[in-house]
DNA sequence: CGTGTTTGACCAGCGC
DNA sequence: GCGCTGGTCAAACACG
């Protein structure tokens, strides 16, 4: 952790695994029609205490995934089980390190030791379900078609604001924490610092980045941690539409930061997916030890885009992710 | 000059 | 209704 943070940033988010620093946790949060706008799918972080097994509450669960990263633990810690539920349902009332005032989402599952590196990485999953329409409940919207018509609004700004929200859809959102000095992880795409707030009851300011590509959405909050200043909760939302800029140095990131590189038989994580988290993921998602177990798995089964199956073509084919991760386990065939 | 960051202001939603 | 907070905007600024 002694080392400089400029350095770090300029490497790949592999590479903070090379270095030590890359332990990272996830969360991922689609978002569900019943999801208030406001309930952010934030990690509520049960703090890096938990995921590095310190919390006697939660070592059962992260017991259960230690050592053994099974397709169907994943299954599991994607599936909102009740088993995983119950684990981190203790969390909210332990820790609200990282809750907001408008609402948290409990992570709903762990995985840990993913062997992509020397360095164990710990991680941790949370979801929350469904997200195929937008609920008419959002406010901003509803107010938003309500003005869009006849309005010569002489506020430019809440005439723009109107029309950005206008644009605004129900995006699936997930969190990934990462065991970090730098603030804004490195994954690929090219980001724009639109806000920076300060943050209830932590010292550190939340900054929000939109990413720079035209006609793409995606949004990402990053934050640290206050109980645990190494580690930073970068939220994303929305999925990127586009390849990721080529620009990247050239190396793994790019690829894998590729948007349609992070489908899953059971548990794709949104496209977009950031190539640090699917450093992790991949290992098990390549896995086929898919138990049958979760069918009611609300994160799961995106069907494949045409690209995303040509990527993944690509990939089992010439074995790029194990030429580029040869450290990675896959298990792709029998 | 293009791109990205900073920062104060504004708006909307929620809880009391 | 009011205050608080999260989220966003956009002008000013910095930098290569």
């Amino acid at each position: 952790m002694s080392s400089e943070p400029k350095d770090l940033y300029n490497h790949d988010p592999f590479q903070y695994d090379r270095y030590g620093l890359g332990t990272t946790s996830f969360s991922f949060s689609s978002n569900t029609s019943s999801i208030d706008e406001h309930k952010s799918p934030l990690v509520v972080d049960p703090s890096s205490q938990t995921l590095h097994g310190l919390s006697p509450p939660y070592m059962s669960f992260t017991e259960c995934l230690h050592g053994s990263v099974e397709y169907n633990t994943l299954a599991t810690a994607f599936g909102l089980s009740p088993s995983s539920s119950e684990v981190f349902s203790s969390l909210e009332g332990d820790n609200k390190t990282l809750e907001t005032t408008r609402g948290h989402v409990p992570i709903i599952g762990t995985t840990t030791e993913v062997p992509v590196s020397t360095n164990s990485s710990e991680s941790s999953f949370s979801t929350e379900a469904g997200n195929e329409e937008y609920s008419s409940s959002s406010k901003k919207e509803s107010e938003t078609k309500g003005c869009e018509d006849g309005d010569e609004n002489p506020n430019k700004k809440v005439n723009k604001q109107k029309k950005k929200v206008d644009k605004r859809q129900r995006e699936p959102r997930f969190a990934f924490m990462t065991k970090s000095e730098v603030d804004h992880l490195e994954d690929g795409y090219r980001w724009r610092k639109y806000g920076q707030k300060a943050v209830k009851n932590s010292p550190f300011p939340r900054s929000y980045y939109r990413c720079t590509t035209q006609k793409c959405t995606v949004k990402k909050r990053v934050e640290r941690s206050f109980q645990d200043p190494s580690t930073v909760i970068t939220t994303y939302e929305g999925q990127h539409n586009h390849p990721v800029p080529v620009t990247l140095r050239g190396n793994a990131t790019a690829m894998l930061s590729h948007p349609m590189l992070a489908p899953t038989p059971l548990a794709a994580p949104p496209p977009g997916f950031p190539p640090e988290l699917l450093a992790h993921m991949m290992p098990p998602m390549n896995t086929q030890h898919v138990s049958g177990g979760t069918s009611s798995n609300s994160f799961a089964p995106q069907p494949m885009t045409h690209f995303q199956q040509q990527q993944q073509h690509l990939l089992n084919d010439h074995g790029l992710l194990q030429d580029l991760f040869p450290s990675l386990i896959f298990k792709q065939e029998p």
